[in-house]
DNA sequence: ATAGAGTAGTTTATAATATAAACCAAATAT
DNA sequence: ATATTTGGTTTATATTATAAACTACTCTAT
Protein backbone atom coordinates (compact mmCIF):
# COMPACT_ATOMS: atom_id res chain seq x y z
CA UNK A 1 0.00 0.00 0.00
CA UNK A 2 2.31 2.86 1.02
CA UNK A 3 6.08 1.94 -0.54
CA UNK A 4 8.45 2.63 2.47
CA UNK A 5 10.13 6.62 2.65
CA UNK A 6 14.22 6.39 2.00
CA UNK A 7 15.16 7.40 5.29
CA UNK A 8 18.22 8.92 4.12
CA UNK A 9 16.19 11.50 1.92
CA UNK A 10 13.27 11.36 4.32
CA UNK A 11 14.71 14.29 7.06
CA UNK A 12 14.14 17.63 6.01
CA UNK A 13 17.39 19.58 5.71
CA UNK A 14 18.23 16.55 3.31
CA UNK A 15 15.29 16.64 1.36
CA UNK A 16 15.99 20.19 0.61
CA UNK A 17 19.50 20.13 -0.08
CA UNK A 18 18.75 17.21 -2.22
CA UNK A 19 16.43 18.77 -4.19
CA UNK A 20 18.44 21.73 -4.38
CA UNK A 21 21.39 19.97 -5.89
CA UNK A 22 19.58 18.18 -8.65
CA UNK A 23 18.78 21.05 -10.32
CA UNK A 24 22.04 22.51 -10.08
CA UNK A 25 25.59 21.57 -11.32
CA UNK A 26 27.53 21.79 -7.86
CA UNK A 27 26.86 23.90 -4.43
CA UNK A 28 28.45 25.49 -2.13
CA UNK A 29 28.42 25.17 1.92
CA UNK A 30 27.05 28.27 2.44
CA UNK A 31 24.94 28.69 -0.67
CA UNK A 32 23.06 25.66 1.18
CA UNK A 33 22.89 27.23 4.51
CA UNK A 34 21.27 30.29 3.05
CA UNK A 35 19.23 28.36 0.57
CA UNK A 36 17.88 25.85 3.20
CA UNK A 37 18.10 28.42 6.08
CA UNK A 38 19.79 25.74 8.59
CA UNK A 39 22.87 25.93 10.87
CA UNK A 40 26.17 25.30 10.04
CA UNK A 41 26.43 22.10 12.38
CA UNK A 42 23.33 20.68 11.12
CA UNK A 43 24.44 21.48 7.75
CA UNK A 44 27.67 19.55 7.98
CA UNK A 45 26.00 16.39 9.43
CA UNK A 46 23.51 15.95 7.07
CA UNK A 47 26.23 16.77 4.49
CA UNK A 48 28.27 13.63 5.30
CA UNK A 49 25.41 11.38 5.80
CA UNK A 50 24.35 12.21 2.63
CA UNK A 51 27.67 11.09 1.08
CA UNK A 52 27.89 8.30 2.80
CA UNK A 53 25.23 6.93 1.63
CA UNK A 54 26.57 7.40 -1.57
CA UNK A 55 24.07 10.10 -3.01
CA UNK A 56 26.39 13.29 -2.94
CA UNK A 57 30.27 13.74 -3.22
CA UNK A 58 31.71 16.67 -0.88
CA UNK A 59 35.15 18.56 -2.34
CA UNK A 60 37.10 20.25 -0.28
CA UNK A 61 39.25 22.76 -1.54
CA UNK A 62 40.64 26.35 -0.57
CA UNK A 63 39.34 29.47 -2.08
CA UNK A 64 40.97 32.53 -0.76
CA UNK A 65 42.21 31.38 1.80
CA UNK A 66 39.22 30.10 3.04
CA UNK A 67 37.95 26.51 3.00
CA UNK A 68 35.69 25.63 0.45
CA UNK A 69 33.11 22.51 0.13
CA UNK A 70 31.58 22.30 -2.67
CA UNK A 71 29.04 19.73 -3.12
CA UNK A 72 27.49 17.55 -6.06
CA UNK A 73 24.34 15.35 -6.49
CA UNK A 74 25.40 11.63 -7.84
CA UNK A 75 23.49 9.27 -10.05
CA UNK A 76 22.40 7.28 -7.12
CA UNK A 77 21.55 10.51 -5.40
CA UNK A 78 19.54 11.48 -8.32
CA UNK A 79 17.69 8.03 -8.74
CA UNK A 80 17.22 7.80 -4.97
CA UNK A 81 16.04 11.43 -5.32
CA UNK A 82 13.37 10.45 -8.15
CA UNK A 83 11.86 7.53 -6.06
CA UNK A 84 11.70 9.21 -2.71
CA UNK A 85 9.66 11.77 -4.94
CA UNK A 86 7.36 8.91 -6.67
CA UNK A 87 6.99 7.19 -3.43
CA UNK A 88 5.58 9.77 -1.29
CA UNK A 89 3.16 11.02 -3.98
CA UNK A 90 1.19 7.47 -2.97
CA UNK A 91 0.78 8.88 0.47
CA UNK A 92 -0.23 12.92 -0.73
CA UNK A 93 -2.16 11.65 -3.44
CA UNK A 94 -4.77 9.89 -1.29
CA UNK A 95 -6.81 7.60 -3.53
CA UNK A 96 -10.50 8.57 -3.91
CA UNK B 1 12.68 28.88 0.43
CA UNK B 2 11.69 25.69 2.05
CA UNK B 3 8.42 26.20 4.09
CA UNK B 4 9.03 23.93 7.53
CA UNK B 5 7.18 20.32 7.31
CA UNK B 6 4.80 19.92 10.43
CA UNK B 7 7.08 17.35 12.23
CA UNK B 8 3.63 15.30 13.43
CA UNK B 9 2.76 14.61 9.61
CA UNK B 10 6.48 14.53 8.51
CA UNK B 11 6.42 11.00 9.58
CA UNK B 12 6.58 7.67 7.67
CA UNK B 13 3.09 5.99 9.83
CA UNK B 14 1.67 9.10 10.82
CA UNK B 15 1.30 10.05 7.52
CA UNK B 16 0.25 6.86 5.82
CA UNK B 17 -2.80 7.03 8.37
CA UNK B 18 -3.91 10.53 7.80
CA UNK B 19 -3.76 9.84 4.42
CA UNK B 20 -5.73 7.15 4.60
CA UNK B 21 -8.62 8.88 7.03
CA UNK B 22 -9.11 11.54 4.66
CA UNK B 23 -10.64 9.14 2.01
CA UNK B 24 -12.98 7.71 4.58
CA UNK B 25 -15.51 8.44 7.06
CA UNK B 26 -13.93 6.31 9.70
CA UNK B 27 -10.96 3.42 10.30
CA UNK B 28 -10.76 0.97 12.79
CA UNK B 29 -7.34 0.14 14.46
CA UNK B 30 -6.99 -3.02 12.72
CA UNK B 31 -7.78 -1.89 9.54
CA UNK B 32 -5.61 0.80 10.06
CA UNK B 33 -2.60 -1.70 11.15
CA UNK B 34 -3.17 -4.24 8.10
CA UNK B 35 -3.22 -0.92 6.03
CA UNK B 36 -0.01 0.17 7.18
CA UNK B 37 1.73 -2.67 7.62
CA UNK B 38 2.55 -1.14 10.77
CA UNK B 39 2.74 -3.00 14.37
CA UNK B 40 0.15 -2.26 16.98
CA UNK B 41 2.80 -1.13 19.16
CA UNK B 42 3.38 1.45 17.34
CA UNK B 43 0.08 2.41 15.42
CA UNK B 44 -1.14 2.78 19.19
CA UNK B 45 1.67 5.54 19.91
CA UNK B 46 1.51 7.65 16.83
CA UNK B 47 -2.48 7.46 17.17
CA UNK B 48 -2.14 9.05 20.19
CA UNK B 49 0.63 11.47 18.99
CA UNK B 50 -2.18 12.71 16.15
CA UNK B 51 -5.05 12.75 18.67
CA UNK B 52 -3.14 14.52 21.43
CA UNK B 53 -2.43 17.14 17.99
CA UNK B 54 -6.25 17.22 17.60
CA UNK B 55 -5.56 15.89 14.26
CA UNK B 56 -7.90 12.59 14.66
CA UNK B 57 -10.69 11.46 17.33
CA UNK B 58 -10.56 7.95 18.72
CA UNK B 59 -13.76 6.67 19.39
CA UNK B 60 -13.23 3.56 22.21
CA UNK B 61 -15.94 0.98 22.61
CA UNK B 62 -16.64 -2.65 22.51
CA UNK B 63 -18.57 -5.13 19.40
CA UNK B 64 -18.99 -8.78 19.97
CA UNK B 65 -17.45 -8.18 23.20
CA UNK B 66 -13.81 -7.40 21.87
CA UNK B 67 -12.69 -3.62 22.48
CA UNK B 68 -13.25 -1.55 19.55
CA UNK B 69 -11.15 1.51 18.46
CA UNK B 70 -11.72 3.94 15.72
CA UNK B 71 -10.14 6.50 14.07
CA UNK B 72 -11.69 9.79 12.29
CA UNK B 73 -9.75 12.44 11.02
CA UNK B 74 -10.87 16.07 12.20
CA UNK B 75 -10.93 19.29 10.37
CA UNK B 76 -7.63 20.67 11.58
CA UNK B 77 -6.64 17.48 10.51
CA UNK B 78 -7.92 18.33 7.35
CA UNK B 79 -6.01 21.40 7.36
CA UNK B 80 -2.68 19.78 8.04
CA UNK B 81 -2.61 17.42 5.73
CA UNK B 82 -3.73 19.83 2.54
CA UNK B 83 -0.54 22.20 4.15
CA UNK B 84 1.89 19.19 4.48
CA UNK B 85 0.72 18.16 0.97
CA UNK B 86 1.43 21.80 -0.84
CA UNK B 87 4.96 22.10 1.30
CA UNK B 88 6.39 19.32 0.62
CA UNK B 89 5.32 19.97 -3.20
CA UNK B 90 7.92 22.25 -3.11
CA UNK B 91 10.87 19.98 -1.76
CA UNK B 92 10.03 17.45 -4.42
CA UNK B 93 9.01 19.63 -7.53
CA UNK B 94 12.01 21.27 -7.65
CA UNK B 95 12.60 24.15 -9.79
CA UNK B 96 13.78 24.35 -13.20
C1' DA C 1 -13.45 -25.50 35.10
C1' DT C 2 -9.37 -24.58 33.24
C1' DA C 3 -5.49 -24.55 30.04
C1' DG C 4 -4.06 -22.78 25.78
C1' DA C 5 -4.41 -19.84 21.96
C1' DG C 6 -6.11 -15.65 19.96
C1' DT C 7 -7.74 -10.63 19.83
C1' DA C 8 -6.97 -5.94 20.56
C1' DG C 9 -4.65 -3.21 22.06
C1' DT C 10 -1.01 -0.28 25.78
C1' DT C 11 3.28 0.59 28.04
C1' DT C 12 8.09 0.56 28.34
C1' DA C 13 12.69 0.29 26.66
C1' DT C 14 15.98 0.95 23.10
C1' DA C 15 17.92 2.58 18.97
C1' DA C 16 18.14 6.06 15.61
C1' DT C 17 17.57 11.08 14.30
C1' DA C 18 17.57 15.77 14.26
C1' DT C 19 19.20 19.75 16.12
C1' DA C 20 21.70 23.01 18.73
C1' DA C 21 25.57 24.29 21.29
C1' DA C 22 30.26 24.38 21.73
C1' DC C 23 34.38 24.28 19.64
C1' DC C 24 38.41 24.89 16.15
C1' DA C 25 41.67 26.97 12.84
C1' DA C 26 42.74 30.40 9.99
C1' DA C 27 41.76 35.02 8.05
C1' DT C 28 40.66 39.79 8.39
C1' DA C 29 39.59 44.08 10.74
C1' DT C 30 40.45 47.47 14.55
C1' DA D 1 47.93 42.50 19.45
C1' DT D 2 43.33 41.27 20.11
C1' DA D 3 38.69 40.97 18.51
C1' DT D 4 35.72 39.49 15.09
C1' DT D 5 34.44 36.89 11.08
C1' DT D 6 34.54 32.93 7.98
C1' DG D 7 33.80 28.28 7.24
C1' DG D 8 33.27 24.84 8.95
C1' DT D 9 33.47 20.12 12.63
C1' DT D 10 32.52 17.71 16.85
C1' DT D 11 29.92 16.73 20.78
C1' DA D 12 25.88 16.74 23.56
C1' DT D 13 21.02 16.77 24.10
C1' DA D 14 16.32 16.30 22.99
C1' DT D 15 13.04 14.15 20.12
C1' DT D 16 11.36 10.19 17.33
C1' DA D 17 10.47 5.88 15.67
C1' DT D 18 10.25 1.30 16.55
C1' DA D 19 10.17 -3.07 18.70
C1' DA D 20 9.61 -5.83 22.62
C1' DA D 21 7.16 -6.88 26.48
C1' DC D 22 3.09 -6.69 28.75
C1' DT D 23 -2.16 -6.27 29.94
C1' DA D 24 -6.73 -7.63 29.79
C1' DC D 25 -9.75 -9.93 28.13
C1' DT D 26 -12.30 -13.80 24.93
C1' DC D 27 -12.90 -18.03 22.67
C1' DT D 28 -12.24 -22.96 22.18
C1' DA D 29 -11.24 -27.52 23.42
C1' DT D 30 -10.65 -30.87 26.95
Amino acid sequence: MFAPLDPVLHSQLRLSVVSLLVSVRAAEFTWLREKTGSTAGNLSVQLNKLAEAGYIEIKKSFRDNYPLTECKITKKGIKAFEAYVNNIKQYIHQKK
